[in-house]
DNA sequence: CTGAAAGCGCTTACAG
DNA sequence: CTGAAAGCGCTTACAG
């Protein structure tokens, strides 16, 4: 565009193309209906005059905004980073923008944020970390804008729902570290309802296969590095010394191993330690730390599709998908 | 608003309320002009039915689109995180929008994401951690829309750069590290042209207060914990052996933490270690690690700043602003 | 395969 | 302090 000049409109393409703006329009949103020397001509004026289509009046015309509102707590340290990545990185190969919104660590969810969303006329409002209030799902409920929740799998989603059982993980930890032997566990339990259902499945689990119900502690959220001094402390308070300890996130667990080595507590030797989450730094810390692998960016690509799918009109029926979860087996536990 | 039904407009507001649309937009937008009286009933009626006002509309017909694009490499474990934190907050309080677009570690901003956010009628671009290519930055020289800089100082920002000066935090860690009596680092260089101001800058204080020129070392980017392993074999393979490393950031640098202490090397007597960033995790390790912080969530504050400034017509003259930076000395080096 | 015309839901001079 | 009317830059039946 020429420099300090207005941006181009569809008719100036429209005019050096010798075409109708309707043409142009066709060329951008239905290009297989145009004749291949009139396309032609019209991406040669494209090119040459620099034009970029003003997305909000499209959308206003057609009623797809192409916009999708994600609504994430924070993105310092999340362990959702990787799904926003892959949600974002999925969404600009369509064609579509992300719109962020943040929420806060405890879901806070201002009803600022959602008029926000739904006054850029979002076409989808992704929820991740889901936990939210019920007066904000029942708003969303009563609107028509597509609404996908991720990394929870609620009883009854608002629209759709990506994401795995947390107290199916907290059972299949239970089981893991029941087989290997340990006897003992330290639940360091964050606050907020996923982190308290991989509790309640640990526990149910535990003391059905006979363990004795867990010592349990709380720590705020976010399930931080931090955290790990207070509750390396809590173990050394116990009596019977726990024999492992079950962290809420990797970073976490991380932060417990550095106290504990700190104290010359060999690890797991005399104490293990279970994260979550399996990030990077879980499989490169010494000693490296056993965890609870979720496809972080697969449910993000899901989620996308999910919308891809909405936009082709064919909605699956079930509306929960479940994208499943893996125990690795490092050295902490 | 009805379930089902569609979403009421500004006409469905200014009927019940018995005024016209024009009162309604200035209810919103220039609410100083109306008589209490007339608001009362506007406010009314607004929250009867549900009203929420269509942002994209209202930006067309305005030319403002209370959309600002946010131009990140990745959000995993990026260093920029509190700056979009802070700056996603504080839009929000002012009624906008952040749209978030993704580069890659190594800035690969795509053309299409660039219009994507023209497209969009982004008011303003951000640019978070800099170092873009001179064809987009022409692209965006040319083009009207305010375009800020972050966490770098460039020679000639495109309009306006928040942020430091990294050859001066090179400096003064060179200065701090000769003073405490350290006299053979080992410099591990991310890519990028930041850390490599940083790393001329370290250089050249480093040689002007006599020391011999320090052994470097390239890692890719983003620099992670994860590189701790590589740097600190690099250690070992030294002769004479370094006595401290200074690390590209924080996490790195407990990468190397970790690995020395794993191979019994007491820090900082036998290494010391120094970070850049002061994350959280700094202040809280074993040792605590040494480092430069930086106030990433003033970055974001202060380029929000700049945007309601030029909402208001009053764009400062100068065009750099520097918000320093602090070296923090703890017990790594 | 293409065009003319109406309309998407707002804002903003302009006039009073 | 408020309203009527034009217009923001597109898309989409409809017609050919």
């Amino acid at each position: 565009m020429i420099p300090g000049g207005s941006a181009p409109r569809i008719h100036d393409v429209a005019a050096r193309a010798g075409v109708s703006a309707a043409t142009v329009s066709r060329f951008f949103n239905m290009p297989g209906l145009l004749a291949e020397e009139t396309a032609e001509r019209i991406r040669r004026a494209v090119e040459e005059i620099g034009y970029v289509p003003n997305l909000n009046a499209g959308g206003l015309a057609s009623r797809r905004s192409g916009l999708v509102a994600v609504f994430v707590p924070v993105i310092s340290n999340s362990i959702f980073n990787p799904t926003i990545e892959a949600m974002v990185d999925a969404l600009s190969a369509e064609g579509m923008s992300t719109m962020l919104a943040m929420t806060g660590p405890r879901f806070e969810v201002a009803p600022r944020l959602i008029d926000a969303a739904l006054g850029r006329q979002a076409d989808a409002i992704v929820l991740t970390g889901g936990a939210h209030g019920e007066s904000v799902r029942r708003r969303l409920r009563e609107h028509p804008t597509l609404v996908v929740e991720t990394w929870g799998l609620p009883e009854d989603p608002i629209n759709y729902a990506v994401g795995f059982s947390h107290r199916a993980v907290g059972e299949a930890v239970a089981q893991f570290l029941g087989e290997r032997g340990y006897r003992r566990p330290l639940l360091v339990v964050a606050e907020g309802s996923r982190a308290q259902s991989r509790r309640d499945g640990f526990v149910e689990r535990w003391t059905t296969d006979g363990g004795s119900p867990p010592v349990e502690m709380k720590v705020s959220i976010p399930s931080r590095f931090g955290h790990g001094r207070a509750a390396f402390r809590r173990v050394g308070e116990l009596d019977p010394r726990p024999d492992v300890v079950v962290c809420g996130s990797d970073s976490l667990a991380q932060g417990v191993i550095v106290e504990a080595l700190h104290a010359g507590i060999r690890i797991p030797d005399d104490l293990a330690i279970f994260g979550f989450g399996n990030l990077a730094v879980a499989g490169e810390m010494r000693p490296t730390i056993s965890t609870v692998d979720i496809d972080g960016g697969r449910i993000g690509r899901e989620t996308v599709r999910l919308l891809k799918q909405r936009g082709e009109g064919r909605l699956p029926d079930e509306r929960k998908i479940d994208v499943g979860f893996r125990i690795i087996a490092r050295e902490s536990a």
